[in-house]
DNA sequence: CTGTTAGCGCATTCAA
DNA sequence: TTGAATGCGCTAACAG
């Protein structure tokens, strides 16, 4: 029993008007009789009319519909950024196709081939650990399909981006260290392609620098975000004879493990050694030791403005030529728990 | 300088054959000549050319899309389960348009409408912890959208559903925690529309039969899944003369609140309050203190086995009547840590 | 084996 | 102020 949904021309034939001025008269048009337009509004409410969206999609070659490609949605961080998408999204009727690279970089083609042919108006991206070049996302210009690198946005010129600038914060967080005591803050970065702007590395250096404290570069060390190579890197630092007696470790999962580790290792965290980060996880308040201090990168908001500059771009793309590419940096804050 | 995809109609034109030609070549359709076959098809490859989905969403009155709805997605317990159902999608070329009722029942319902605007096929959803009738879904019948409900499951009859069945573990816990030599187990129970089917509290109930211990009406306490909620009902519970020293939480969240909060009373955790919980959370394990052992209900497969029930009453509609409504239970199992 | 044609639902241009 | 007609890209029924 295939019920079929109500059309424009059932309520054309109804009325014994055509199905332009019922067209018309939906849309409010201003060359619409008061009579008429009333007449079809009362009996489309009455029938449950509903305009047929494909048929829209189709007619006027969009879909209403925005890609959003993430490394994953375990991390809160993610999900909080999806909220912020999401609610400029739906302010603009507009749905989002959600995708996880699972830092994946095959992953992440494949996502976005599947919503290339889905014919997404536009795409919102944070790269996934594996991504070095952009040329897959540079073929969707070919398809009129703008994008959004927000987050993790890749070191090249001529994108729209947007992310979190992280070199104050990170200059704050060692300072902060420097003023606990500690004289040999480590440094745990993240596999080289996150690092792109690498501003962690550069406000680690400017803290020393403040300070004149020399970087003592065997304290600087890389995990590729798994626990095996954080607990290898954190073997590394812990061997050394001059052991750090604090971390900066590259977010909040990194610093989970290293402290983990630390506390395997005996280390009694927060006396012997002491962690500040990045991202701000509120689950780390559950812990015994968390972080003392991690930086807030504001997901939420940096998913809210990367929408923004989507839609300026799909509805500036309409009307004139092609739009400046534009680069929104928001600043991160220190959060002392 | 919009650039204009490929259609069928101009490889038509170049290779001076019909349309339905071209469709029925790029669709192996049997009548058609190697010869022509071939040649359309390696033009099409070489124009790079791409169904427009919209067209064909359009003359086949489908979407090929699902429409998923969560609660929320910072509980990696349902991005797991999104991952199952993007899976099982994925491998019948469908799409997924995720929405978060925050256990809102007004988002619930918005985001139902927005999906059946959008024409989805189907909807795979676990409801909100405001969602007691199911009106809202009942609606979809006359649109034709299938709905599978999965994990958190209404208690109604007729209604397809895949949910994890909680007793036998449940009685498992307790008995373990009565192994462990606790005479006075309490139970926070979650909100009542999420205590459906009860088997938390069944099972709780028969594994002090088993035991031939006398439940406590005062040790099973509720709580909203708030933090204070949960926080007021722990407080009841150590107000009580006989205190008791073990917990059965509703879920992993749950658990950590009622562990920060006894642990804000200086009580030891696994010395004078043990806990154990449902959910089975990776992240307890940088705790402490975790509980002591949890439930794992296996989301992952719960979303796989809810889609591949959307897509057996997908393909069935169409061929044949109704399909009788399918239950799907799985079983929990008891994680000790 | 291949071509012609109609039509899905809607917005829109052109005529009246 | 309204109607008729067109076409978006594709599939499929029908005809040859």
């Amino acid at each position: 029993m295939e019920k079929k949904l109500p059309t424009i021309k059932e309520i054309a034939k109804k009325l014994n008007i055509s199905v332009s001025t019922v067209s018309r008269a939906l849309h409010d048009h201003p060359s619409i009789g008061l009579r008429t337009k009333t007449q079809v509004q009362k009996l489309a409410a009455e029938m449950n009319y509903e305009p047929n969206q494909t048929a829209i999609q189709f007619k006027q070659g969009k879909t209403f519909t925005l890609g959003l490609i993430l490394p994953n949605l375990r991390e809160e961080y993610f999900s909080l950024a999806i909220s912020g998408i999401e609610d400029i999204a739906f302010k603009n009727n507009y749905n989002v196709l959600i995708g996880q690279s699972h830092d994946e970089l095959d992953r992440e083609q494949k996502i976005l081939e599947i919503m290339r042919k889905h014919r997404v108006d536009g795409i919102v991206v944070s790269i996934s650990k594996q991504t070095t070049g952009i040329e897959h996302f540079e073929q969707l210009e070919k398809y009129n399909i703008p994008v959004v690198f927000f987050d993790r946005v890749p070191d090249v010129p001529d994108i729209h981006s947007v992310w979190c600038s992280l070199y104050y914060s990170t200059v704050e967080a060692v300072e902060f260290l420097f003023d606990k005591g500690h004289k040999r803050v480590a440094y745990i970065q993240g596999p080289q392609s996150l690092n792109i702007k690498n501003e962690r590395l550069a406000g680690y250096y400017e803290a020393h620098k403040k300070r004149k404290i020399a970087v003592q570069e065997s304290l600087v060390v890389t995990t590729d975000l798994s626990r095996e190579s954080t607990e290898k890197a954190m073997a590394g630092l812990l061997a050394q004879k001059n052991r750090p007696t604090a971390i900066l470790a590259f977010n909040d999962n990194v610093a989970l493990d290293a402290i983990q580790y630390a506390k395997n290792k005996k280390l009694r965290i927060n006396r012997d050694l002491s962690v500040v980060s990045y991202a701000n996880w509120p689950i780390t308040a559950y812990l015994d030791f968390p972080p003392l201090a991690s930086v807030e990168q504001f997901p939420y908001e940096q998913g809210v403005r990367a929408t923004e500059l989507l839609f300026k771009v799909l509805n500036t793309k309409s009307s004139q030529g092609a739009l400046p590419y534009e680069n929104v940096v928001l600043k991160s804050e220190l959060v002392v728990h």
